[in-house]
DNA sequence: CGTTGGCTTGACGAGCTTCAACTACCGTGG
DNA sequence: CCACGGTAGTTGAAGCTCGTCAAGCCAACG
């Protein structure tokens, strides 16, 4: 019953609880970061025309709908084949899979201008679980259209295929981090790969953003748990790294998470096994 | 100096060792996989016309290779950025990320008929590190001709959309395994994933199959050590589940072993901080 | 004012790594 | 022919990282 009460609210048209915008192309005004969105990139979102693009006609996206939800609830769930493309416009989310017995994995964070599973767009896959960490506007786009206009277009469709590849990439990262990276270079790699996107953003003042995750969702990013991002959390603010206050964190020492999220073992055992081998080869 | 030559050996035009084939569009006797190749699924392999389509015309690729790597070889280093595209027509590879202190994971293993860091055709990254696992024979192809023409047409434009996200979403398995599940998990899925891609292939006969790896690679591949691979391996034969003999594996026991690699701690402890907040939200 | 969710801390243990020793299996070269 | 070195794999002992469990604190909230 509770899994079938999730799937239909977040349905459009269905929505019972939410702020149901009007149905027009049209940005929010609080969409403050269209600058990057890629609704913008694809010239989808008619009031944030590009500078630089002197296109008179807009694209022919006919339904297009903007609509607000609340922290914590299940933005779209891999069990409904939804007709609609998310696009969150303010906020963050996380795209994540569950295991039958409570394992979780976050796959990635939804900051504003990112889009909720690309891969729906071309393939019925039972994609991953968006879920609002904040609050959420998120504007959604009917799926078959989206992709008849984009397809149609080749330098719309060249944008796709490089953000279909930088997620790509993103996954492999995470893979290296997850496969290979200790706890303390998970922790700080996750916090400046944050800084980094959210810069872009610029939502970043005087190395300070908001940081409105929870220590298990941190935990379900970093495939650790909870109690041992608290610890090590810890240790990272006893020696003066970072500051949470607030649902914001402030780097107080750049240079230094740096030096960890990067650290290479120099004296490093890891590598003695197969230095040998992986050299010698293509030398004869 | 050893890097530069592994870098240069692999260059098409300054290889110095490799059995170079002729340069025409023609698919390797050898190639028995062909029929799962995405160079037909693309309509690129002049020898291996789909069936069920009849256009006369082959695509205008005008630049194509065949060549032979020997095994442990690089096949296409990150640090050169190649203008060809890669498919392997026999042989296994690895497609890898090596950290500077020797840590590496493995992203996937590369199958006859698997392409070679499809992010190359689009994006000017720094791909991963290909590596022949065995001896392995691959076409090269333009990257700039095969871009133009994979742009050019639209159904090959959406097969490669498809691929990019078969792709994406192998990547997200790989970080569910890597962040969220044990060594006896890992181990399992990977040979079981390993079985239905050769299945396809119909290089699978009564549960056997050739396995190629060595253990530091299934290390590699799982974000693992070679010592507990052989441990856990060790425990899967005496359990009798699997046969590894002569570079070659057999399951024995594929319901017992499918049961391993999809297990859920019933009595999951794991579950047990967050099953509250994850579900009551949406019922309110 | 109790409850709930979030965070911290400490004790303990499991899973995996590290190190080392030993076997086996090549292909090479004396 | 055997010695030799390099690669693979196995096994056992010890240790570290991280997970598990439990207790307690605090703030938000009904």
């Amino acid at each position: 019953l509770a899994s079938a009460a999730q799937v239909r609210s977040t349905a459009p048209g269905m929505l019972r609880n939410s702020a149901y915008a009007d149905a027009v192309v049209q940005c929010p005004s609080a969409c403050s970061s269209c600058s990057n969105c890629l609704a913008r990139e694809l010239s989808l979102c008619a009031a944030a025309k590009k500078p630089g693009v002197d296109r008179d006609q807009d694209l022919p996206v006919a339904w297009s709908s903007v609509q607000t939800i609340p922290a914590r609830r299940t933005i779209s769930h891999p069990s409904e084949w939804s007709e609609f493309i998310t696009i969150i416009c303010s906020g963050w989310a996380t795209s994540s899979v569950a295991l039958p017995d409570g394992r979780r994995q976050i796959l990635s964070f939804l900051l504003p201008g990112d889009i909720a599973s690309f891969a729906g767009l071309f393939e019925p896959v039972s994609g991953p679980l968006v879920e609002a960490v904040t609050d959420v506007t998120c504007r959604t786009f009917k799926r078959e259209e989206l992709r008849a206009v984009l397809l149609g277009r080749r330098d719309l469709l060249e944008k796709v295929a490089e953000t279909l590849i930088e997620e790509r990439k993103q996954a492999d990262e995470l893979a290296v981090d997850l496969g290979r990276r200790t706890a303390d270079e998970r922790l700080s790699r996750l916090i400046l790969k944050l800084r980094e996107r959210l810069a872009k953003r610029g939502m970043v003042h005087e190395e300070t953003f908001e940081f409105p995750l929870r220590q298990w969702q941190i935990a379900d990013a970093t495939g650790l748990t909870p109690v041992h991002v608290s610890k090590v959390l810890g240790e990272f603010h006893r020696a003066n790294l970072i500051e949470i206050k607030d649902r914001s964190l402030t780097i107080l020492n750049p240079v230094e998470l740096r030096r960890i999220a990067d650290r290479c073992r120099i004296n490093g055992h890891l590598s003695a096994h197969r230095t040998g081998s992986a050299n010698i080869p293509n030398l004869t």
